[in-house]
DNA sequence: TTCCAGGTGCATA
DNA sequence: TATGCACATGGA
């Protein structure tokens, strides 16, 4: 079944219980976006959408049509995704909660710079210091900043960086911006995950965690399972009688639960997990 | 004041 | 290979 259909310079998603934006922007996988009273503003690279949802539709009004098709994975069915969830009995208030979550394309580039400052940091000042690199570093699109291209990041210093708010990761972005020189993008799109693991992780600031993100949500692999604090604790209350802190074992035995849903499985645990802590605190 | 956030790098055993 | 610690920053 066609989810959506293009009229003129908009998107329109007519299946509601598969796109739900408020779900898919806060869920933790992407940091660029606006929120307004009546709609929402998402940018990737130097292109930018606006999302409005009204009676049974989803309206995206967008220059580049294509581009965000692909970006919100729209010719995909999450229809038989979700069945093959729901065999997960743990996962069935989430998926009924957390709905209409999808995972997006997104630029890979852009997700190498972005988690590297995730790191060890919450969303708020990750979205902060991204604005600020986008806007010291970025073209000038009129309305907003686009994501710097690697070449303006080479202008950029360490204290550039600092500036910008992040901290000791600046050290990171500075190597990483050289270092992406002659990365070999194609491979890390047609190799298996773990290969591609190896290669992510000779990266500045690319550990286990952020090579994970990198692959699961800037090149579309779903047999990884990034594992944060909220996965640690997730996993603690739902998955296992010995509480461990021990993140190689925990991705280990998700990984073997979910296997090539895991992506899917894991951003479904994290936002139900970082709802109700943020939930029980107000 | 201390703890925490989508952890990583490095020294040490 | 595994463990422990330092690392910026700002909100709770």
């Amino acid at each position: 079944m066609q989810n959506y259909y293009i009229d003129n310079d908009k998107i329109i998603v007519t299946n509601l219980k598969e796109f739900n934006i408020t779900h898919i922007l806060e869920c933790g996988q992407v940091f660029r976006y606006k929120k307004f009273s009546d709609h929402y503003e998402v940018f990737s690279k130097n292109k930018k959408a606006s999302i409005y949802s009204y009676n049974d539709k989803i309206t995206i009004i967008t220059d580049d049509i294509n581009y965000f098709v692909n970006y919100f994975d729209l010719n995909t069915s999450y229809t038989n995704i979700k069945k093959h969830l729901s065999t997960y009995k743990i996962l069935n208030p989430m998926l009924e909660s957390a709905y209409g979550i999808r995972i997006l394309k997104q630029d890979a580039y852009e997700m190498i710079i972005s988690f590297i400052i995730s790191a060890n940091n919450n969303i708020k000042r990750i979205q902060m210091i991204l604005n600020k690199i986008c806007e010291k570093f970025g073209t000038n699109m009129g309305e907003y900043y686009a994501f710097p291209t690697r070449e303006q990041l080479l202008k950029a210093t360490v204290d550039d960086f600092k500036e910008c708010g992040a901290g000791y990761r600046a050290v990171y972005l500075y190597k990483v911006i050289r270092e992406l020189e002659n990365f070999d993008f194609p491979f890390i799109e047609t190799n298996p995950s773990d290969k591609c693991l190896q290669v992510l992780l000779k990266l500045s600031g690319v550990g286990p965690k952020v090579a994970d993100c990198i692959l699961l949500f800037g090149f579309n692999k779903n047999d990884v399972f990034p594992v944060d604090t909220w996965i640690i604790k997730v996993y603690n209350d739902y998955f296992t009688d010995v509480k461990t802190q021990n993140v190689k074992e925990i991705r280990k035995n998700l990984l073997n639960i979910f296997t090539n849903l895991s992506g899917y499985a894991q951003q479904y645990l994290f936002y139900y997990k970082r709802s109700l802590e943020n939930l029980s605190k107000k």
